[in-house]
DNA sequence: AGGTACGAAATCGTATACGATCACTATCGC
DNA sequence: GCGATAGTGATCGTATACGATTTCGTACCT
């Protein structure tokens, strides 16, 4: 199961239809219901969720500023696009705030929360063997999210969100994760836990939890090249 | 002049009434005539601006958004606050992405440009003299904008201007700047200046345009402490 | 046949209207 | 006198309605 990263703070007016139809959209665009490029009409969305087009409208223009959606004057809204481009430069985003975002959550990260991200990970190494792309894509958000738990930024960590929706917007299109990647991808994540044990600092930590985002961007790069 | 900074990628709907709102709204707040605080209610802008409620409604969700406003359920909008721990958050993403935006855009900054901004820079020096705080925030503004006018990711560059924006709004309460600071920080462009001449790492400049920042921020938090 | 102009359908954008919710005040009971 | 409660005004939230704009299909002209 997909889930959307919820903000907390995002979510203060929740029960309103407004809210309720944020969510809803925000959900099929992550979850993949609505492929990238896919239309979203008003009136349709409004009609499937038993509310009127102005809650729905109002809930379309809050994801267009999150960059879920784009939006056109008088055309109307369609899922944000899976230009290679904007993978890119989501990529580097989000290299450099998980990278600030790890470093700054390092310090407040006790001997029980790295327990438990080492065993996400552990599960994540079984998805390799059987072949398991969504659910390791998930274990992956869980394993960060453990680690940044108790950032001390809440800007920070609410643009990481930011970014891991964007990418789940994407990933079930074009951008398939590449194999040899991800099997890399645990063993940084281990040595990222190393790193921390060890009380690392915050330079040094920052600058693995970049490489660690970049070299999925990298690797992809390559393999798109041929 | 306080100026609103504006996003190319925002600006597309522009000419809509939703738009018209979103845009005055924004400057208000941002150039200080709704200070921090102030209440944002629907119906009197929505005459102000000869408007009905729905495109101030969808305006001020978009601000909310950016974090320039925040809203209450059946309640309403009120300009975002001023609370310290809000400003510390948004310096220090603000270190962060400014940072990042800086080392991408380095390779990039010709000659030309670097001799605008150093003119830019003495013209700071200037406004210490007849102490001018309104334009030297604005000025330290376009210093950074000519560095950052050739930033290969428009994605960062947008985090960098949501960050000022806030700033904005808040710059005419409480937190006046530190004086000595402000010396400081226009010996700090320099030194900027010359270390992307010398054809600097990615990693010193990013670090140097970091603690820029960050040492403004650690002049309010010493000030406000005593 | 290809291109252009026109018209209809679809959709968007916003005004208006009304029900729902909240804050505030005045009154009542203790 | 003080706290609780009902009433009132203000404001929000959303449904509905209608004008504006775009898009697409069709007929017409060259």
């Amino acid at each position: 199961m997909t889930e959307t990263v919820t903000e907390p703070s995002a979510a203060a007016a929740a029960g309103s239809k407004s809210e309720q139809a944020y969510q809803a959209v925000k959900a099929r665009i992550v979850e993949g219901t609505y492929s990238p490029g896919y239309r979203l009409v008003l009136g349709s969305i409004a009609k499937d969720l038993g509310v009127s087009v102005v809650p729905v409208r109002e809930a379309i223009r809050r994801l267009e500023a999150e960059g879920l959606v784009t939006f056109e004057r008088n055309v109307g809204a369609t899922v944000a696009g899976i230009d290679p481009t904007e993978y890119l430069y989501t990529m580097q985003t989000l290299s450099i705030v998980e990278g600030a975002a790890t470093a700054l959550s390092a310090p407040l990260v006790d001997s029980v929360a790295i327990a438990r991200a080492r065993a996400v990970n552990e599960e994540m190494r079984e998805c390799l063997h059987h072949f398991d792309p969504v659910r390791f894509t998930q274990l992956n958000q869980d394993f960060h999210s453990i680690l940044f738990e108790h950032c001390p930024n809440p800007h920070i960590l609410d643009l990481v969100h930011r970014g891991w929706n964007r990418l789940a917007a994407l990933r079930s299109s074009t951008f398939r994760f590449v194999p040899g990647r991800a099997h890399e991808s645990v063993n940084e994540h281990e040595a990222l836990l190393q790193l921390i044990e060890s009380g690392a600092t915050a330079d040094e930590i920052e600058k693995a939890a970049r490489l660690h985002r970049s070299a999925t961007l990298d690797a992809y790069l390559a393999q798109s090249k041929q």
